[in-house]
DNA sequence: TTGAAAGCGCTAACAC
DNA sequence: GTGTTAGCGCTTTCAA
């Protein structure tokens, strides 16, 4: 690794002159500058970045924690965070709480002393359940501020980015009721989740606001494991044989069920309408292929990253927090009636 | 943020004093490491990581760098490599260089001047195609060390770790042969990686070998984009009216291909045996659900941290490089005859 | 038993 | 136009 003093040596002048020349101070002749930066070049001389960050008292780097990299959702926010990163100069490092209040809390430990300017991040299903707060206000209070990014700590005053879950399960349920569905059914997989919370809530609303739709809402929590989720489904789908709209609230279900109704002889979507949430490009593993509300995941992990360094590069002393919300869409396939 | 200077200034203290307090040195009467540490775990102090490096000349942490993470095989190794890493006390910093050669050569630029200790990379796809290799050999001779996963630079001289993907579609390629299967197909939606060639060339070695096997091999190259994916696919089974046996060497087309073969009436696998390869859950989006190749991508997560931090940690000069083989499972499912 | 000083690589105020 | 120095937070020799 070659360092400052080594050009310094090799040219035989002091550091500060090569410091100074790198930067093409006007305190340093054109005649030097050119031969600081030719050595430099030839000695392929590359800053030290924790000497700077050390001095300057940032890091230009974010922390990230994702709680399930294997989920293709947050996989696609990842996406759009490194993305947005690099383009405003930032490099990530990335931890993985595994849905673990301990190793959410440690990783922000871990790094809340100097090694991130601030942290994006989607709180773990074990936080969330037993309303774990206080490491994420200590990190904060410790002026390292924190975006969090569709599982939100709502009693944490930080910037967030979600999705209107609410409206979005309310929207896609009317999709549902206005073919003129009897019997809606929605399957949860996402445990006591805040946004599953939300589209459950959307879901009811929708029905409730409806009159042309008679039945009362039906919410089966099914566990989301993928060794079981098929089985499951497929008993909800044959038990519930006056069912003809289904809505799922997750990635995969949506598609499996499709798949399931159309092996087990019900037609989709005549007989049964499907509608899911989507992150990812599955929704054509089903056929017909299912009709989505879509979430824009990279949009998500981009406008958290121009939210953290926004407010890491204001000048201004506290600017007040923020929630943005990202925009979904719904997008029509074959597994509802109308395209 | 809270330092040593703090600590020592509250208690009256030296510095020095401090920093050998909080690690038990003998030097240091045990009532004023007790003191010490009282007041450290009260005002919360936490040792800046970004001094200790410089220091250290070491950061403890890993680059790790990514091609596609979108690619659940690539997200499950990052998986895989957080997790051992984690184990082993290093942190990871990620850097997705979206199968671009430019950005992979920039990451590795941008931190191998001391902000980590290693990398751990697959090749992105542009720099496999186009036989770079100066950057990775220049990141090498600077001293820090690389550890190569699935796709792998031959004529880079560092650890590696590898699926025997030659072995794995021989193995596949054999189990549609000893189904007694007729006209065998290999779909290529790997364009030119180096693991899609060894797959091919594992597939047409099965054939030669076996001798019951009359047919050519035929490979048939499609493009990996997920908008036309399923229409080439439809086109080569409808085209193809005498296959009988089918391999996919991707994550997707194999799914996908199954679920197709039995909408247009081609029993799976009666009238055609579909085999895939899998990193992932998908093979139970098909009906009936995907035999596959399986790779044990945490696997070669966890390996390649294992030998970057036995390189990094080792005493001696230079051990030499080496090359792991992590083991790959068949998993028979429905689409293919035996179970 | 404790402290002073040097140094990791870099910058910036200040001197020459 | 160039060099000296101090300091970012920490460890570690060496001196007291």
């Amino acid at each position: 690794m070659i360092t400052l003093k080594d050009l310094a040596a090799t040219l035989g002048v002091s550091v500060s002159t090569v410091s100074k020349a790198l930067k093409d101070s006007p305190e340093i002749s054109k005649d030097t500058i050119a031969r600081v930066k030719e050595i430099a070049k030839e000695l392929n001389y590359r800053p030290n970045t924790l000497a700077l960050s050390l001095k300057n008292r940032k890091t230009k780097t974010i922390g990230v924690i994702i709680p399930d990299i294997l989920n293709v959702f947050f996989a696609r926010i990842l996406y759009g965070i490194e993305q947005e990163s690099n383009v405003l100069g930032y490099n990530i490092i990335t931890c993985l709480s595994n849905e673990s209040f301990k190793k959410e809390n440690n990783s922000l430990n871990l790094l809340a002393n100097g090694s991130v300017d601030g942290f994006i991040m989607s709180v773990a299903q074990e936080t969330q359940t037993n309303g774990e707060v206080k490491h994420l206000k200590d990190t904060i209070n410790q002026d390292v501020p924190i975006v969090m990014f569709d599982r939100v700590a709502n009693d944490v005053d930080c910037d967030k980015v979600i999705i209107d879950d609410f409206n979005a399960a309310f929207r896609g349920t009317e999709i549902l009721i206005k073919e003129g569905r009897k019997k809606i059914i929605l399957v949860n997989t996402l445990g006591d989740l805040s946004v599953g919370k939300l589209r459950i809530l959307g879901y009811k609303k929708a029905l409730e606001k409806h009159e042309s739709y008679k039945g009362e809402p039906i919410v089966i929590d099914i566990e989301d494991d993928k060794a079981i989720l098929n089985d499951q489904l497929e008993n909800i789908i044959r038990e519930h044989k006056d069912m003809d709209g289904l809505f799922c609230i997750d990635n995969v279900s949506g598609v499996m069920s499709v798949n399931i109704a159309q092996r087990i002889g019900k037609k989709v979507p005549e007989e049964l309408s499907v509608i899911g949430f989507a992150s990812d490009d599955i929704s054509h593993l089903s056929y017909p292929h299912l009709s989505t509300i879509t979430q824009h995941a990279e949009a998500i992990g981009q406008q958290s990253v121009r939210m953290l360094v926004a407010r890491l590069e204001s000048k201004e002393e506290a600017i007040p927090t923020s929630t943005a919300t990202v925009d979904f869409t719904i997008e029509l396939r074959g597994s509802t009636l109308e395209k």
